[in-house]
RNA sequence: GCCUCCAUAGCUCAGCUGGAUAGAGCACCGGUUUUCUAAACCGUAGGUCACAGGUUCGAAUCCUGUUGGGGGUACCA
């Protein structure tokens, strides 16, 4: 639409002899009520014409119609100038940019971005918040790609610490040697157990301190149970071999049971960072920052930042007696991610709980002169909570990921079976239908809202499948390719002649699809996939509309209308394809 | 206390840099199948865009304040 603005400073410039910039021209799609595909506001330019909107915009239309090819007729109202661009400026739009073969693919744009996501624990399962950062962190990744940057997908494991040891002392106390393989647990489950079981044990410990008369914050220190657990951690770092055996052994297990998961989410990473690699990093960092002056010394030998120029706190990066608090890895990891990659850009995908710790890390490394630190960003996103309010694993007051899926995937196999269009599938077929259903219809479900928004999620009602979800987009594609094929569809480039009116759904369609790659680009640099997923929604819908409203294609006898509508279809497909991908989500041929 | 995010239909959410009469889905009510997949389509109804000011030709959108909710707040990660 670039030629409607400089035609448009053409016309400010030979009506009014004023010079305006383009960024003033301000250009919209029409509303639907009103004639028209393209609106000109005219508010910028009453100051230039001194007359009314409605006569500056009259004059503006008889200008564009009189010197543009393509305008066709016009119509102000108010100050709005709705212009009709001529159908073969669509036509020529649809030939040559949409259904050539490059369109909606990447154009390389030379820069590398790295994406952190998942960063599980290795003391328990993976719940539906895990979920949200699983999908949200893939898809951004994704689409990042789609818009041209080099991605590295990387997961950084915190497999060290205090809960570590609080499992693998419950699995040693009340185990009985219980593994994967004599439970039947699956691996993370069977060490999230043993973590429920020592908060338990732990607070009936907190308890009986508490009825002999200590307080509450004594007792949750004296309790016998947290000491032994410290004292399990002091003998990881220094090495002792049971401990590290056990650690091994049950961090094994966790592993096992992700590796699962993660596949059933469809995520994967390029690289994974482990906490127990990368805990004591950040001590150069910290001298360096006290060479520069960047960081000072307390006088029990703490150092610090003062960040209160920068409207945040002082902050502590290295405790007195010389070990690591939570910010001196960060401060450590982040250069050796940097020094690993040379990226120009590095996405932290972590809840909003930790906003302020990211200002925090993100202003340090600035200060400290890092030229790297202006390409980092922390993609926030709210929590996801429950009716009766936030997930705890302790409590076990979790949606747990595995059964989630189970259940999505139960659902679509029930919702499927009832339809019955799918009898010729076979078994593995079928498998893999609902395995794309249940989890299109989840991963829709907590992509199609923004990443920033905290989510409510009620287990008791049950994911949709009709209406703005996965299934429906999932199902428009199907359609198509079901027509497709019964059309015996092949495209072929001399297969372009239409040149009649377009319907008015048609030209919708047109408009709306030559939208995908600014929708792609512009939902990449907001990392928003919900951005992405509401455009596919409405494609979808559209296309379901003009699919009702044309009548039926096959039977077209009009070959070239024939093929032009086939086309149309074979677009939105791959529109719909390309950008579920993007989010995560296979389409099925069939369903 | 201070910092920060959020508040749009009964419910779940769109509304991108300020633009026309605020849009979808679910639920509710009614209609569409001898025509390419009805997981679809069409229609009815549903709103003080939390509240109050301000800026502007124009505010759900920007600014200030108030209320309500989430999160954070210096040696947990």
């Amino acid at each position: 639409m670039n030629f409607i603005i400089s035609a448009t400073q053409q016309a400010i410039k030979q009506l009014y002899n004023e010079a305006v910039e383009a960024s003033v021209i301000n250009i919209q799609e029409t509303r639907k009520e009103f004639a028209g595909q393209v609106t000109v506001l005219v508010f910028p330019f009453i100051k230039f014409s001194k007359k009314s909107p409605e006569a500056t915009g009259t004059d503006i239309g008889n200008y564009l119609l009189e010197n543009v090819e393509e305008v066709t007729a016009f119509n102000v109202v108010k100050g709005f100038l709705n212009l009709s661009i001529a159908d073969h400026y669509w036509l020529d739009l649809f030939h040559h940019t949409l259904l050539s073969p490059d369109f909606g693919k990447p154009k390389s744009n030379g820069k590398k971005v790295m994406v952190e996501y998942s960063s599980p624990n290795t003391n328990k399962p993976l719940h539906l918040g895990h979920v949200r950062n699983n999908l949200l962190g893939y898809a951004v990744a994704e689409l990042l790609a789609a818009d041209g940057f080099d991605v590295v997908k990387v997961n950084l494991v915190n497999d060290r610490g205090i809960h570590i040891c609080k499992s693998m002392l419950a699995w040693q106390k009340w185990g009985n040697g219980e593994t994967p393989e004599s439970s039947g647990l699956k691996g993370d489950h069977l060490v999230g157990k043993y973590y429920v079981i020592f908060d338990k044990e732990y607070k009936k410990e907190i308890d009986a301190l508490v009825a002999e008369g200590q307080s509450p914050e004594d007792a949750k220190k004296n309790a016998p149970l947290i000491k032994e657990a410290q004292q399990m951690l002091l003998a990881w770092e220094a090495g002792d071999e049971e401990v590290i055996g056990l650690w091994k052994k049950m961090n094994g297990w966790v592993y096992d049971g992700f590796a699962i998961t993660y596949k059933n989410l469809g995520v994967d990473f390029d690289k994974y960072y482990y906490e127990s690699n990368t805990y004591l990093l950040g001590k150069d960092t910290v001298d360096e920052g006290l060479a520069q002056g960047v960081f000072f010394k307390k006088p029990d030998g703490s150092v610090w930042i003062d960040l209160t120029a920068e409207g945040l706190d002082q902050k502590l990066v290295l405790r007195a007696d010389g070990t690591s608090v939570y910010i001196t890895q960060d401060l450590g990891t982040a250069q050796m991610k940097y020094d690993d990659f040379k990226m120009d850009q590095s996405i932290y995908v972590v809840g909003n709980e930790q906003d302020y710790h990211f200002k925090v890390l993100f202003a340090i490394l600035e200060k400290l002169g890092k030229a790297w630190a202006g390409g980092l960003y922390h993609l926030s996103y709210g929590m996801v909570d429950l009716p009766s309010g936030k997930m705890k694993s302790r409590e076990g007051t979790v949606v747990d990921a595995d059964d989630l899926i189970a259940e999505m995937v139960a659902t679509a196999r029930q919702k499927t079976e009832s339809l019955g269009k799918t009898s010729d599938f076979s078994d593995e077929e079928r498998q893999m239908l609902y395995q794309n259903i249940g989890l299109g219809a989840l991963k829709y479900f907590l992509l199609k809202v923004e990443p920033k928004k905290r989510l409510l999620f009620d287990p008791s009602e049950s994911i949709d499948f009709q209406g703005n979800t996965g299934p429906f987009i999932q199902y428009t594609h199907a359609r198509i390719k079901s027509l497709l094929q019964k059309a015996n569809y092949q495209f072929r480039e001399d297969s372009l002649s239409f040149s009649g009116e377009l319907a008015p759904t048609e030209l919708e369609m047109i408009m709306l699809l030559a939208k995908y790659p600014a929708e792609v680009s512009a939902a990449a640099q907001a990392h928003s996939p919900a951005f992405l997923a509401n455009y596919l929604y409405e494609v979808a819908k559209l296309f379901n509309k003009f699919y009702h409203e044309v009548p039926p294609i096959i039977k077209e006898e009009n070959e070239s209308l024939k093929q032009h509508r086939l086309h149309i279809c074979k677009v939105t497909a791959d529109v719909l394809k390309a950008g579920m991908k993007i989010l995560g989500i296979e389409v099925p041929e069939r369903m």
